[in-house]
DNA sequence: GCTCTGCTGTTACAATTCGTAAGGATTAAG
DNA sequence: CTTAATCCTTACGAATTGTAACAGCAGAGC
């Protein structure tokens, strides 16, 4: 169990510093930005599970940031405004952020709002033992997946990891690195060809077009991403 | 496909109108209620999907409501509070509530947090990351671009990546410098004919002419201008 | 014990992606 | 018009990924 990591993105050093103090008196780990630029380089290697970002930025806007982070990378983000007007906040929630913090602010309300982020996020632990998705439903327990039109298919235990792990993370980029070190096998190439060999087999399973896959998409170089609408019961 | 529910929880007549109108007219299914009982009893039945919950209430502490719903519940609740204090606004928070918003408020930055949290509610959702252009669709979740008859043209994600960024700042200059720095990649003569490499390949996925480019216009000497009326989605 | 069956990793080769190099086209400057 | 800088495009190759075929292995059943 890991310290949760929050990042911090603002040109004025004095709120960098009031910022990582309180948060790491709270038991985070943080890590500073002063431009743009760095902090998107940092975002290649590690995904911080709370990102604060000032939008008043010499070098960026930083609306377009909390864009790309919301969306793309499914990040959690908090603005850290001045700009206090109801049509700016609006803006910042509707490209999704998830709160906006205007200055001057409190370190203690700052921190009590990246915890009230940081409680949601946990929660959704996936408990249930099926999944439904775009038709098919998936069955843990009996390692079996159900067409739409019932009839079931056998899964096998290798075959159901990797299952499970897309649809507890369904819409977000899966790094082949994660994917090792959550499934298991020593990083190196043949692993590597292994997962390759798991993916395929689950691919025609679900009778994904190998040319035009819809539900488990490659991003060359980087992972993979399950696109669905999951629930689970 | 039903609407989310939202209940309120408040006092005073006025403000639950406000509400539920403003609620309402953003597409949401509203439940009013005046006094802590009332409010209770309903949840016996039902699950809202979000619950507003004002503090100053006769009949009950609002903030044992609070608590109850959120950390025995599971729900997610949203505070409306004519307390302004720091120390309000924390205790509020720690005790399980999502967002704290302050009296007097502008509905519309309700709803905008009211959606903020319906975002990241359970499944990450199929993230409807979708832009609209000039007749053209690009999916950004699935990695294609859709034609005006509908046929879809799949992207890779170094194109997508150069997609986007034109698409977040449509009509306006993008130097090359601005796409080394966004999108990685030492600069220097190499990865300019890398850049320009990945454009002439969007390009031909966009039908561009290329004696005369519609949508990417290069400036020599600078960068590129994006022409489009571009609408996110 | 033996055989059969199905699961899983490994290997080999095909397909895709993407950067680099090279040559031609275009643009700006004088 | 000439020249140099900049840009577009094509072709090629290295890296990455998909998939079929093969081999090892464990468990079931006899």
């Amino acid at each position: 169990m890991t310290k949760p990591l929050i990042t911090i993105l603002d040109d004025e050093p004095a709120i960098r510093t009031m910022l990582s103090e309180a948060l790491e008196d709270a038991g985070y780990d943080t890590q500073c930005f002063g431009r743009a630029a760095e902090f998107e380089q940092a975002l290649r290697r590690t995904t911080p599970d709370v990102c604060l970002v000032d939008l008043g930025l010499p070098d960026r806007d930083g609306l377009s940031i909390v864009h790309r982070l919301a969306l793309e990378q499914g990040a959690t983000v908090i603005i850290i405004s001045g700009r206090a007007q109801v049509q700016d906040k609006i803006t910042g929630l509707e490209l999704g952020a998830d709160d906006y913090i205007i200055k001057p602010f409190d370190p203690a309300e700052v921190v009590a709002r990246v915890r009230a982020r940081l409680r949601t996020r946990a929660t959704p632990a996936p408990t249930g033992q099926t999944a439904r998705f775009n038709g098919w439903t998936a069955h843990f327990d009996r390692y079996s997946l159900e067409d739409e039109s019932g009839t079931e298919t056998p899964f096998s235990h290798a075959e159901g990891e990797v299952l499970r792990l897309f649809l507890e993370s369904p819409n977000r980029l899966i790094t082949r690195e994660y994917m090792q070190d959550t499934l298991g096998g020593a990083a190196g190439d043949s692993f590597d060809r292994a997962m390759d060999v798991r993916i395929s087999r689950l691919r025609t399973k679900l009778h994904e077009d190998p040319k035009n896959p819809r539900l488990i998409k490659t991003i060359y170089g980087a992972g993979y991403i399950f696109l669905g609408d999951v629930t689970w019961a």
